[in-house]
RNA sequence: GGCCCGGUAGUUCAGUUGGUUUAGAAUGCCAGCCUGUCACGCUGGAGGUCAGGGGUUCGAGCCCCCUUCGGGUCGCCA
């Protein structure tokens, strides 16, 4: 049965005459007297006036409550009195017969479909079907899907093939929980989830493909934020064969502004090459490593100048100052811009100002004006600069400066060119840190990347001619106005360079060989070198979007409590399950 | 797990140092009216365990404590 003959979205004045069929919600009824009421349907296209002006039509729509699915079968009429706010304005459907489809049994629905983005987020994700009919939630949605599709033609057109990896795999060591999936035949043993295809993707490099990629699912089991759904998410995953850093930027560089420009909010995006930060400057500089270039404001260090000035929380920290030229904002911002630093940071940060006569004032200035004719000199102050500062251990330090540069940036427009995509790449991350926990040397990112230097400067590491804590690596992020939107790097495929990296943090070949001993047994059979990278889908499309939470561009989102209370899930399941699956459930012992 | 913010009609919110009849508004819902609406309009109506529990007080939506739920953030995210 032919449910339609155009969409909701489809008529126009040229089709007055014709005889057609149209199809969808019912989104609203107004009745406006007499015999005469005005249907609007609303399909996936768009909306379509249906005007009732027959009894029996009336006794049929006028208890039906709204959302309630009709066919309507009738005549394009032009309108007398014609919305141009609405594609389908200039005409209406004269209806000879109504269908109805689907009742919505309800009268009361959990939250208005049109003005849905406003109402409370549990409802919204527990009726996300409800949801997802409001246009404007909908809207994200088509464009995320056309974006996976511009992403998809874009790799295959740089000869790129996309290729599956297992969902169902083995746990692996390092990085993130993972999701575990018991092993019916296997008692006492567990599938896991993939976090990523990392050893995939190298495998297949190994195995002679040249160029991979996957719009792939990952799984962490890992708490959410507003641009982390937990559970799964989606990365543009891609390697290539005998390539380098350099190869891998050109591509991205050359597949991700198009695309940007085309489908994002903002219609400009940066062009190739990107800027390029080395990880430590960009920890100087902008006090984190996904600086959002678009705020023109940097962190200069003033630990000599104002360590020592007499202020307590200054004495023997590192001290990062933030000059901001023509600040115009109120004392009750500038308090505003404190306190959420500290929120975001867990520091406190401090301020002064030079006003519009050159004097300090404000905030910390009483014990800055000794020093007066200095501070101005080393941060090249004109007046009426804000300066906000922040102190600590250079890693606080910096991190609440970086807190500093992302909340002023909104705050000052002159500051800031908001409404523009920009690119970067951090660079040169290092191979190793010292462990906050274990106080000993461990890999600063993943065990995969190759060190710059390779083999000869992971030796001069082991004799102690080089600091291992100097040693970087060929690792790289790909960042888009301060949101990380990916990691990557020239991998490390030479078994006997690796051995050398695992060395430095203390474990051997066995431990490489028992961590990853697919990669590790492959790599002894003639690997090439190979680099890849992995942009995440979603965060792509909420910076397109420019949604608030990562959560408006994913069609079926988990709450943070990573449950998805639509489908009830976590949820309990049968006995019988549990035993097949050789599970007994430990009750949770409440203190 | 720590910290911060929040929970008041179906929904979104207001609610004054703690004190005025029946805790309000908008929207939605229900009823009546309305022949060109398009966020239709007009009149009327229903709708509340102020998240739950305990405390302070002559008196608590408001103050305190506990619990719970939600959001943000830190930890975490090779």
């Amino acid at each position: 049965m032919q449910n339609r003959t155009h969409t909701c979205n489809e008529l126009r004045i040229t089709d007055v005459g014709k005889e057609v069929q149209l199809s969808g919600w019912m989104e609203n009824i107004r009745e406006v007297g007499g015999n005469l009421a005005f249907i609007v349907l609303r399909d996936f296209y768009g909306t379509t006036q249906v005007v009732v002006e027959d009894e029996e039509i009336m006794k049929k729509v006028l208890p039906l409550n709204k959302e309630s699915v009709l066919s309507v079968k009738g005549i394009v009429r032009e309108r007398s009195s014609k919305n141009p706010r609405q594609d389908t304005g200039d005409i209406e459907v004269v209806p000879t017969s109504v269908d109805i489809l689907g009742t919505c049994r309800y009268n009361a629905l959990p939250f208005q479909i049109n003005r849905s983005k406003e109402a409370d987020e549990t409802m919204r994700l527990k009726y996300r079907y409800l949801d997802l009919r409001n246009p404007e939630v909908k809207k994200n949605i088509i464009m995320r899907c056309k974006v996976v599709a511009a992403l998809r033609k874009a790799m295959i057109d740089h000869d790129f093939l996309e290729i599956t990896t297992p969902i169902l795999t083995a746990s692996s060591p390092e990085g993130a929980r993972d999701y575990l999936v018991p092993a019916r035949k296997h008692p006492g043993m567990f599938y896991a989830l993939p976090q990523a295809p990392q050893q995939f993707k190298q495998l297949l490099m190994t195995s002679g493909f040249d160029r991979y990629f996957q719009i792939a699912p990952c799984f962490r089991d890992e708490d959410a934020r507003g641009d982390r759904s937990p559970g799964e998410f989606y990365q543009l995953d891609m390697e290539m064969a005998f390539a380098s850093q350099e190869d891998v930027f050109a591509i991205l560089e050359d597949v991700l502004p198009p695309i940007f420009a085309q489908y994002g909010t903002y219609n400009r995006a940066s062009a190739a090459p990107f800027h390029r930060i080395a990880y430590n400057d960009a920890m100087e500089t902008y006090g984190c490593d996904k600086p959002d270039l678009r705020i023109d404001l940097t962190a200069t260090d003033v630990t000599d100048l104002l360590s020592g000035c007499g202020f307590g929380p200054f004495e023997g920290q590192v001290v990062k100052a933030i000059p901001v030229t023509d600040f115009t904002c109120t004392r009750k911002q500038i308090d505003k811009l404190c306190a959420d630093a500290e929120v975001i940071s867990g520091n406190k940060a401090y301020w002064f100002k030079l006003d519009e006569n050159g004097e300090i004032a404000g905030g910390i200035a009483k014990f800055l004006q000794e020093k007066k004719d200095d501070i101005i000199a080393a941060l090249n102050l004109k007046p009426n600069t804000f300066v906000a500062l922040s102190a600590g251990k250079k890693g606080a330090a910096q991190k609440t400066a970086g807190a500093l540069i992302k909340l002023l940036g909104p705050l000052c427009p002159n500051h800031m060119d908001a409404e523009k995509y920009e690119f970067c790449w951090i660079v040169d991350f290092p191979m190793y840190e010292i462990g906050e926990e274990s106080g000993e040397l461990e890999f600063c990112h993943n065990p995969f990347s190759m060190p710059n230097g390779g083999l000869e400067i992971l030796k001069k590491a082991q004799s102690g001619e080089v600091d291992p804590l100097t040693i970087t690596a060929y690792q790289y992020d790909l960042v888009c106005n301060g949101v990380e939107l990916s990691s990557g790097a020239v991998r490390n495929h030479d078994p006997e360079i690796m051995i050398e990296a695992f060395k430095l943090v203390r474990l051997g070949e066995e431990d490489v060989k028992a961590k990853f001993p697919a990669m590790y047994n492959a790599f002894c059979y003639g690997a090439p070198p190979h680099a890849g990278i992995a942009p995440g889908v979603d965060r792509m499309v909420m910076l397109l979007a420019a949604a608030d939470t990562i959560r408006e561009v994913i069609p079926f989102p988990m709450n943070k409590n990573a449950q998805d209370i639509m489908m009830g899930a976590p949820g309990y399941v049968e006995q019988k399950q549990l035993d097949e699956l050789h599970i007994a459930c430990v009750k949770e012992e409440k203190e």
